[in-house]
DNA sequence: ATTGGCACTGTGGACCAAGGAGTGCCAGGA
DNA sequence: TCCTGGCACTCCTTGGTCCACAGTGCCAAT
């Protein structure tokens, strides 16, 4: 059905549509690409793409603009990642390498990549639930109240005050930390809640009343309600571009944590890049965006992911090579830490 | 020069172009409005306006808007906050109550205020240099690390991981810990300074190299570099409006945190609530939208600020009337806590 | 299977005319 | 002195027509 010629057309139609934004005949693919035959022939290449949808005119004397199916079968087959040029690394190393928290490390992360794509980037925080307790921390704050501080492997820092209804001494709150420490300190977020099941029968009975709202607490906010913190940049990016979908809708859609979440969390590919085109996207303001996505992590532990969020014609090489690399770099950094 | 009546056309022509985005001729004025003269004399009184600069015309024949100086005049003059209805008041204060801890009040809040005027709006945390320090915690990481975590009356939790260079045992944090809480607990974030300037003095020599380390860390973190931490929610509404200025400017001017920070900071009103209307903002991406701000806080003392930005032809009492009342109420909240 | 030729078709820009909104000015009236 | 109705003028907007252009689909020839 589609030889190897009508893939070369398809591939071109989508490497001048993405350059131009604006459709393109068969004269103009003929003139900038070698593709060894006239125009005319081209034309009947392109009907047989067209019938079988993966390119469509606009109107009837219009060029040939990719579908989202072509673009997929661009991507899936027609396509490599373009890895970054060797500046471009270097400069992202020495951008990223200058962070100092978690929470510099991603921020900077999310702008890098914003910069390098032209495009809204998101980074997740590394997830909760696939790191380990580091430390937690119990602060008297007066009162009958206590603030729980739990600090992860990957630098992340979680805080929440308890309420305890009932007063509590100094002392009484250190025995808790040590105790709590002592269960959990190097345990995956993940099995917190096992292993600190029999912890209240080991307190003392004065105490009991406390240990347990501390650790509904430190269940509640880590384990059941595992917020994904996600923060997202180059939302100017959009300006330049114009969507079918009205531009507010996609801005309504990029302040949805949840939808961004989401976006990410679709992993249809198991390997390490994600692409989501067009339709593809389950959210309706994002249908005429494609989103690009990446694990990233230590080791072959992935963490959480990095996305960019752009137009469908989007330059998918050069996104895909862009967060492709700074996923790696951003899991080596936290790797360093 | 400006009599009674000018100045009530000016209000009207300012009231009618924000309805309704379009130059406001005399006929419309005469019939919405409760003026009492005809158009002509209304044409008369512009044109006395328009030579002081508070009106233009878009060209010859088109109606009369209003210019930043205008805007200013309304401001300043001719009209007055318009507080919120009583259900308004109801859903902000059920809508905020809910809040657990600080990072939650304030993306609550900055979404409520997003909505509430149907513009961006943006949100300072609690300033570091004018709250007191609750509690310094210092957490061995293992190795030659520490974790230092400070928690502010204001319920702000910082962070900052220190390299010792040497290698640390338990006692000596604690001592350390021990020592450092002493000394600053329920100081305020700008008297710290002096307030550990003789603590190495009275550390063990053994311990002193780390203790230098961690002071100057704190200091470093907390009052030098004091970043203000900002969010920003309702981007989205943006795209409502058209900017005489690129739409691309406006969103780069929000997406830096330096702009934002000193956009709330410009402080030209000693009291409550301060607008800056279009070519008065320092930025130039800026140039076609005010800003609208005001002072958050406990009791009198100012904790950060609060604001929202918009078109120049905002609906001024009304968007002042929000951003008064949602200060307020945060102040409320922090204080309640 | 490929190609040049050719008729066909929407789009977009240029041009023009009519309609309308709003103004500035003036002379007359309270 | 101030206000008002009238009127001529200006400029934008809308709609219509026309034309050039880009690109197509089809066909006959190679």
């Amino acid at each position: 059905m589609l030889n190897e010629r009508k893939l070369a057309v398809l591939r071109a139609v989508v490497e001048d549509f993405v350059n131009t934004n604006e459709p393109v005949g068969s004269r103009a693919l003929a003139d900038r690409h070698p593709l060894g035959v006239s125009p005319a022939t081209i034309r009947n290449d392109m009907v047989a793409l067209e019938e079988d949808g993966y390119i469509a005119q606009p109107h009837t004397s219009a060029g040939r603009v990719p579908t989202d199916k072509g673009y997929r079968l661009f991507v899936d087959r027609l396509s490599s990642v373009k890895p970054l040029s060797a500046p471009e690394r270097r400069a992202i190393e020495s951008f990223l390498g200058g962070a100092v928290d978690l929470d510099e490390i991603v921020a900077r992360t999310v702008r890098l990549l914003a910069q390098l794509t032209r495009q809204v980037a998101i980074v997740q925080y590394p997830s909760l639930t696939r790191s380990s307790v580091q430390h937690v921390e119990l602060v008297p704050l007066g009162g009958q109240r206590i603030m729980m501080v739990v600090i992860t492997d990957t630098g992340r820092v979680e805080q929440r005050v308890i309420d305890g209804l009932e007063a509590v001494s100094e002392h009484a709150v250190s025995d808790l930390r040590a105790m709590l420490n002592r269960a959990i300190a190097g345990c995956y977020l993940s099995d917190v809640p096992e292993t600190v099941d029999d912890l209240p029968a080991q307190v003392p009975p004065e105490h009991r009343g406390i240990a347990v709202s501390v650790l509904s607490v430190l269940l509640e906010s880590l384990v059941e309600r595992h917020e994904e913190k996600i923060v997202l940049a180059g939302t100017a990016n959009l300006a330049a571009v114009d969507f079918a979908a009205s531009f507010r809708d996609v801005l309504e859609a990029l302040e949805e944590n949840m939808v961004l979440i989401r976006l990410l969390g679709e992993e249809k590919d198991p390997s390490m890049l994600t692409v989501s085109i067009g339709e593809e996207n389950f959210h309706k303001g994002l249908r005429s965006t494609s989103v690009v996505s990446a694990d990233y992590g230590v080791g072959n532990q992935s963490l959480a992911k990095i996305g960019v969020v752009g137009p469908t014609r989007m330059d998918y090489p050069g996104t895909m090579g862009a967060v492709r690399a700074v996923a790696r770099y951003v899991g080596q950094i936290l790797a360093g830490q």
